[in-house]
DNA sequence: GCAAATTTATGACATAAGTCATTGATGCCC
DNA sequence: GGGCATCAATGACTTATGTCATAAATTTGC
């Protein structure tokens, strides 16, 4: 157990967080921060472990402070699909709550996460006060919408080649790289394959085929990108 | 070109439509009504016409007053994925203007269509202004996430044989049926594929399977369910 | 620092699903 | 109402991907 550096606990209130600028929060006045800052409290969640599960009524939703976590569907045979990522600054909890089903999609920390849990009420309370707030979470759920609508398309008609690249992209524009230019998460060849959409194997035999044509390098579980464009265009994705 | 037998133009005022009912615009008061309906014009789409290209930037959105359309994505090689479908009462295009993103996907009529056409500006000026409107279009949103969240992990999982299955089911339980008992939607044996994310012909032979195994018949383009239990138990759907 | 446990890597093989080609059925238009 | 166009059905074959088994390499815990 290494010590943290510094302190990743989240300030005690909203006006001081350094996330707030690209946050759902970000264009909020004074009282509206104080309102959620009032009730809200600190939680960590140690990596790998369950922020939330599917089928449950959350009672508030969270505003990651720093830290990594995946959105997944676990389905027969308890094989995982990861369906997004959140991370700094990232709001979860929130589809449930305001669509008023219980979760669709369990949430689990990919890594030590610190963050802000925001009581459903209070959270209501500024949705309905505050319009420019209201506008930027419909904003939030509209992107995602748009997202996994690009995700249904990518699963239905690419390839698991095609698949891995751009996942391999999306994780390294999500959390960026290291020093030493490794995309900045650690992960199992099991946990891409359950972003991929496919089996382990076949994930680790493409990932040592894009090693073998040195688009990417690997040490342990820490990937680099070596040729983005050549992974761009395996992706198909030209934006 | 037969004549219809009832007129299926929107009424000229939104007080007055009866989808008002189940759509976002279900709880909205005279005032707000007025000023979406003051600037409203109908519009209406033959069978097979695009209403929404992808990449483009919608000026308003649409209510569907009567008709069905579906929601998808074209690939590589043109092939189209069905992402979701929208019919009476349900709203189009605002993903797209609230997230301040082009269109994601285009969007085409499934059968004859007659909407309503909500500039961008009176549908924000309402969103704005009508903190119940927003509450319900954020709903919406949210819920089409979880729906398009399900979609990822079903197609990630199952088999085409499942998802076949799966689909027949949402289209009876979205368009309904006929007095015959046939899902009231006519579409290609290269449709459905599209929207169960596989080949044309793999769609038609996993159709006639169900059709030895007496789970469906069909007539032509119609069909109809004649086990759904046992099609929900190949779904994998048991809510 | 070593042993156990987990994870990665590969090979061999099975199989679901895609592709190409052909025929038969339906529906549509002049 | 007959011919053309589209669509559905099926067979034959290919291929991508999944599954199972095993060995090598990491990581983890004591």
């Amino acid at each position: 157990m290494k010590t943290p550096k510094e302190d990743f606990t989240p300030p005690s209130h909203c006006q001081l967080c350094k996330n707030r600028g690209h946050s759902a929060f970000h264009n909020l006045g004074a009282e509206d921060l104080d309102k959620i800052s009032e009730l809200k409290s600190c939680v960590s969640f140690k990596k790998g472990q369950v922020i939330m599960n599917e089928g449950s009524r959350p009672q508030g939703v969270y505003c990651i402070h720093k830290g990594k976590a995946k959105v997944y569907r676990v389905g027969t045979e308890g094989k995982e699909q990861v369906i997004r990522f959140a991370t700094n600054g990232d709001l979860i909890g929130y589809r449930s709550i305001l669509s008023d089903e219980p979760i669709s999609a369990s949430i689990s920390a990919l890594d030590d996460t610190y963050a802000c849990y925001i009581p459903k009420s209070s959270f209501f309370k500024v949705i309905e006060e505050n319009s420019k707030f209201s506008l930027n979470v419909l904003k939030l759920s509209c992107h995602e919408l748009g997202e996994a609508g690009k995700m249904i398309a990518s699963l239905a008609q690419k390839t698991v080649r095609e698949r891995l690249a751009e996942i391999l992209l999306v994780l390294r524009a999500t959390f960026g790289e290291d020093e030493e230019g490794y995309i900045d998460l650690k992960l199992t060849r099991e946990e891409i394959a359950n972003m991929v959409g496919t089996a382990t194997e076949s994930a680790i035999r493409l990932i040592s085929e894009l090693k073998d044509q040195e688009y990417i390098s690997t040490q342990g579980k820490r990937i680099k990108l070596l040729d983005r464009p050549a992974l761009r265009q395996i992706a198909g994705v030209f934006e």
